[in-house]
DNA sequence: TGTACATCAGTGAACGCGCGTTCACTGATGTAC
DNA sequence: TGTACATCAGTGAACGCGCGTTCACTGATGTAC
């Protein structure tokens, strides 16, 4: 039953991308390994062929996760004159779409207060990511200095990790929308 | 062993406050009932002479963090001029002291994304928490017509809550005191 | 007011269950000659 | 290139453990007479 070097790297990947969207979506600590290798079309008992700890897999699952989510911003960024950047990758973030399906979303948000209980590994990768998010934002304020436009970046981030998190918490549909498009107007204006 | 009215009344509310503390500090999902009720000061047997499951107390913990998240709000206010009740509210929320004591603070910010995931009863819970936050720091913006008012008020709440959790994220201690900083200075200059 | 009994807050053992992790095993892949 | 053997990806049973919940029991409180 041994399997190729190149299969078995591909499975490993797939391991990590099945873990980002389980995570994602019912939380770290609520996901079991079992549940989370059957997702990526395996058995429980080799996970420790790919992986020390499930803590392992929890930072290489946040790291990806955050990848994809600075992937979808920057092709979101590409269908739109320059101009329209910043409001692209904004209006993708806090787009319903986005609050409805947190496991293929940022786990900044979906996992926010859970990556803050994490262990170092795991936070050291999601600042990682977060400063890639701020970076790319800051390129938006091209016409401000440097320390200006990474303050504005910082700010812009937590508005839309808290407005997508409470857009998702609220009970009224018609609420969770006017957080999320008072949050866009707010940032595309500015 | 029978207590008085008064003391079991007393002890479900004890309970209910170590609940918020624990999970608060560290995670819903994370925090056992043994684990809680000890905190409380009584064995795990007992839990349910309170409470009908551990998803009724998670909503009444939530209640109760938020209630009190509110509180100190206020009572940061009470000591400032009226002119900077605002100031004071935001910079008590973004202070390096809440950061770095999620038990005692928002449960918006110490469990947003757990929360998000959790029965009705407790996001209905947190909704209107979250709706009594906006409502004080709408009045703050008096000057302004209503819509406005709560319009800025949603977006600012959703600010404070993303820095908050985000600050605690970050491995980096001088960017998390930098996000919350920069929060600061955006919610009270405008 | 005093007595007899029902109520019930709190204890601690026990329930079935799923958790993260380990392990013996299988058999195809990789390697050494 | 062919053969013999070591490697190891993946399986499924098993581990100890803590989970949420239930239950028989205790004995002080509350209530009915």
């Amino acid at each position: 039953m041994r399997k190729s070097k190149h299969e078995a790297a591909e499975t490993r990947k797939r391991i990590v991308t099945a873990a980002a969207n389980e995570f994602c979506g019912k939380g770290i600590v609520a996901t079991g390994l079992c549940e989370l290798m059957s997702a990526a079309g395996l058995t429980h008992g080799g996970f420790y062929k790919h992986f020390e700890s499930k803590d392992q897999l929890v930072a290489e699952a946040c790291a990806g996760a955050l990848a994809s989510s600075i992937e979808m911003c920057n092709a979101a960024e590409c269908n739109r004159p320059p101009s329209q950047n910043l409001a692209a990758a904004v209006a993708e973030y806090l787009s319903s779409e986005h609050r409805d399906d947190p496991s293929g979303g940022c786990p900044l948000a979906a996992l926010g207060s859970e990556i803050a209980r994490c262990d170092q590994k795991t936070r050291a990768t999601a600042t990682e990511g977060f400063l890639k998010i701020v970076d790319i934002l800051a390129g938006h304020f091209a016409d401000e200095p440097p320390d200006v436009a990474r303050a504005r970046a910082l700010v812009a981030v937590s508005t839309m990790v808290g407005a997508l998190t409470l857009s998702r918490i609220v009970t009224d549909a018609q609420l969770s929308d006017e957080i999320l498009r008072q949050a866009e107007k707010h940032l595309i204006q500015s």
